[in-house]
DNA sequence: AGATCTAGCGTTAACGCTAACGTTATTTTT
DNA sequence: AAAAATAACGTTAGCGTTAACGCTAGATCT
């Protein structure tokens, strides 16, 4: 920056003026450093500024993991509307470890970022600390909670739970079951298990929870135990690629969708448009949660109130591997 | 930092060792200083921290998307492996726009990253201009490259187009035809049409590329608009879930598989392995090119001299998709 | 005409940390 | 026993940028 001031024959606080497009400067001198500046490869140094105004334009985002369309979609509408802003992505996948969410959260704070956003709302009880002490945004995506420790946005994963439960009861489905992700690895799955189970009340909703792998097979596998094992006469699944595995599986098995068997899947991915039957689901909008999440929280970062907590609404998609009612 | 040195009776220096964990400082003391940064909350600087010593550790990594598993398992195989040197991803999806990419790679160079990522082996010149004068380590991924960059991790993609040629017109195919994306949208997809052409000398390998949407629906309305148009009697895809798009436009159409149409995917995804018919692909170590390139980049960061270009092995999955030779 | 304002610049002092070099006391060597 | 080496600290001087304030000349006001 000293080259360019002294090229330009002006003092550093002018340069950096120019450069940051601020006030305190004429158009005809603004124009010319500018020119110097990219004449001399001049690059700014982040760590410097950061430094100086005790800020950053680094947003931090927290998922559990990379796999599936969930994320990936989150993240898409999220990214273009904090890029657009200017700011970079800081990004990590927490592989359902809370302790490994806690030090990224550390490692990250020490960049005194512009924002936070976590996934869901179960975290680490030290996260929550070092945060509310912290004063920036944070934003938890995908679940919903009634205290966020800032603001949320994301949908009613119980809710959800009780409409897919409710529409397999009125189609006549007795022996509910429901395939999913080990303990622990996925508490909003396990929310929306406990929306069917408010619906069956009384009855006993076996679950599957095979070992992690792909989610199609892990579908697959999960269905193939449970048909032999327990003869359920409806299977719920974490989403709609596991839901492909087990109409795969029921399939091989011999097992009539949805006369023998009904199929539910969750998320509406985009494999359900290709499909030659249409799959039993809920379509969750999560282009539009990254949107309205980032949007939230730009808005916080200047200093406009917003709704802390936000539930987007669902929609419920019944197909051809359900009973119709 | 200040304040812990006072309440340790030590000077900044001694904290700023016994946190960094570097020699020069007794063990007792360290520990001391450690209790005590823990009970005032002592969050360090990064940013003072990297100006001081003109790096840090952030890791830029580019995609062009976040979609698909393509993506996804490379940056698991990297993202593992640098977390636990303690680094941190700084991402970006380009969108396959070269500008975009080349805006991030400024906004990223500014905080003196300690290597970048970039995706494939065609940037937007400047890009070149901007690494090449950067003394960082980056890293090309998912392509092959003579002359990279810097170092280079990838397949070749055009020898795979020419296995998978070689085995459809082994198979008694001979009228190719490709479902591939929007020009310009996959550089890579394009290297393995020209392996086919290769292959195919003479005979024209008629190309579909539909508006992007999803990679089902693009499949399945690419090979339905080819099935009604051309009649070609093999059909290479971009990737597996197209080619299960096509699978299922076939099958609405009538076409028997592997008679009528023969069906040839690509990446070996997680898809496959719960098909009722094994689909013909190619498997792409798409986990093991990001741990490679991982590990390659921080041998690299840390003064040592790496092969600068590697080529992983692809592994080819002959189907029931394509008629048996 | 003198006082007041303002646009456009420059100076100075941080921001929090670390490399490089000093300093001191203790240990090892010759 | 003196010299040399070493371990364990402390001091100083930056790293590149910006906030806050200072200064000057010309414009505007009364």
């Amino acid at each position: 920056m000293a080259d360019v001031a002294q090229r330009a024959n002006v003092s550093l606080m002018t340069v950096s003026r120019a450069i940051r497009g601020v006030e305190g400067i004429s158009e005809q001198k603004r124009v010319e450093i500018l020119k110097i500046a990219r004449q001399l490869k001049y690059v700014p140094n982040s760590a410097a500024r950061s430094l100086a105004v005790a800020n950053s334009n680094l947003i931090g985002i927290s998922l559990p993991t990379f796999a599936g369309e969930v994320f990936a979609d989150i993240l898409n509408g999220m990214r273009r509307t904090f890029d657009s802003a200017g700011y970079s992505s800081v990004i990590d996948t927490t592989e359902y470890n809370p302790e490994a969410e806690l030090d990224w959260v550390r490692r990250l704070l020490s960049w005194k970022p512009a924002a936070i956003i976590l996934t869901g709302i179960d975290h680490h009880p030290e996260v929550r600390d070092a945060l509310r002490s912290a004063p920036i945004p944070v934003l938890e995506i995908w679940d919903q909670a009634d205290d966020p420790i800032d603001v949320c946005v994301g949908i009613d994963h119980r809710a959800a739970g009780r409409v897919i439960g409710q529409h397999a009861r009125d189609c006549g489905y007795e022996k509910p079951s429901f395939v999913s992700a080990p303990r622990g690895h996925d508490v909003r799955a396990d929310a929306r298990l406990q929306g069917i189970r408010d619906v069956f009340e009384g009855v006993d909703v076996l679950t599957r929870r095979p070992e992690l792998s792909d989610a199609f097979s892990t579908g697959f596998e999960g269905t193939r135990d449970l048909i032999f094992a327990a003869k359920p006469d409806v299977i719920f699944f974490l989403n709609d690629h596991m839901a492909f595995g087990g109409l795969m599986a029921c399939q091989m098995a011999g097992a009539s969708v949805p006369d023998d068997v009904g199929i539910v899947g969750f998320n509406g991915l985009d494999i359900t448009g290709v499909l030659p039957i249409r799959l039993t689901t809920v379509r969750t909008p999560r282009r539009l949660m990254g949107i309205t999440g980032a949007r939230n929280l730009l808005a916080r970062i200047n200093g406009v109130t917003v709704q802390r907590s936000t539930i987007l609404p669902i929609e419920f998609c019944p197909g051809e591997t359900t009973r119709s009612k």
